[in-house]
DNA sequence: GCATCAACTGGACTCGCAGTACAGTAGGGA
DNA sequence: TCCCTACTGTACTGCGAGTCCAGTTGATGC
């Protein structure tokens, strides 16, 4: 019982690794499996097909990704309590955070399989989706704050708002992955933090 | 001669109606032959793998992408000769030819390539570096043509700023398409055009 | 009217990888 | 003692990429 919780999380360990490295359809099982340390028939025995590898590991890259939005943001709410300095220090943290990956940063499980979304079953690609409106109504709650104390310059839609923040960090990663620079995903975020402040911040 | 030409360009059709359509991986080589009615041997005789195709297609495509922007923004500067409105109205015909697009639009092969990289060649990856870095030097270019005229409110590196078009155009393809929404990619260049009214336009 | 070459066709083969099937086993409860 | 979970190990199918190669067709040069 407790072996198998093991395996399962050690499966989805390297699993993750590989895939954040070399994309998901350059990972074979056979690899997986001699860096997990099992036989073939024991990966089968936890995950029916690659579909359901992909569909744990997105569920579960999903849950950490949300906890570190929660933790980001509750401890910028620490740090001011005005909705608008915590978005901004709240997207200072995400730019640090990124910046600070040693390798590179773990590219973003989310485009990956969106832009192979042929090779997964309807399953992943919904889980893709939810994550995606999660973020969007996350991020238009908070801009929905901010507006209610602060009224912006120029009107915009909320919801296109709130996937901006999705939208900024993806495409950074895509940039950063394609360039092999290393920060272009935590500027991109600092230039979308600017877009609020002119936004939101009242004229001087 | 002519037919040479005629069944490359004929496989490079069908490869890229496809690869937009499943992705890369996804396509298999049977497919684009029975597609473009030619023997597997005679595909091979054109292209030497599935990395010539993916070179091959990368080229064609980033030539046309090209040649949409100089002629979209050509065509905003007849409209008006102000580099910051000029590139106002470009943004603006970029969003809606992208929204215009009837099956929602052909996802950027840059993206996808990027997140499937290691299943390419270095001459590949090369090619979606150059590409991109060739949109930051257009816009880059452009946005300093607009900042000596306008002074920017808040501080921003140029080169970011060039960057951000792509990636908001990537990042919002990367929504569309997890999302199987319309508009996202035309609704987040409309939100980068706001940006760059607030950040250049003179204050009222 | 013959030779040549580019542009193919078609078939047979190898190899790697996903997925199936299933028989056997080690070890921890009830 | 029995049983069940969590595996191991092997053998197999099937698909797609890529190789090899022998043969065909049609235009062009001489």
């Amino acid at each position: 019982m407790d072996q198998k919780v093991d395996t399962r999380s050690r499966i989805l360990d390297v699993a993750e690794a590989a895939v954040l490295e070399k994309g998901f359809e350059a990972t074979s099982i056979d690899e997986i499996v001699a860096g997990a340390e099992i036989s073939r028939g024991g990966f089968f025995y936890h995950f029916k097909d690659k579909n359901a590898l992909a569909r744990a590991m997105l569920e579960r890259y999903i849950e950490v990704e949300n906890a570190l939005y929660d933790d980001l943001f509750a401890r910028a709410r620490e740090l001011n309590d005005d909705p608008l300095h915590c978005m901004l220090i709240g997207l200072k943290l995400l730019a640090e955070l990124l910046e600070e990956m040693p390798t590179g940063h773990p590219g973003c499980v989310i485009a990956s399989t969106a832009y192979q979304d042929r090779l997964f079953d309807e399953g992943v690609r919904d889980l893709n989706r939810q994550a995606i409106l999660g973020w969007r109504k996350r991020f238009r709650g908070m801009f929905e704050e901010i507006a209610a104390v602060y009224a912006p310059r120029e009107p915009v839609n909320m919801d296109a708002l709130g996937d901006m923040v999705s939208g900024v960090v993806e495409g950074g990663l895509v940039l950063q992955r394609a360039l092999r620079e290393h920060n272009n995903a935590s500027e991109q975020i600092m230039l979308f933090r600017t877009y609020l402040k002119l936004l939101f911040a009242p004229q001087h």
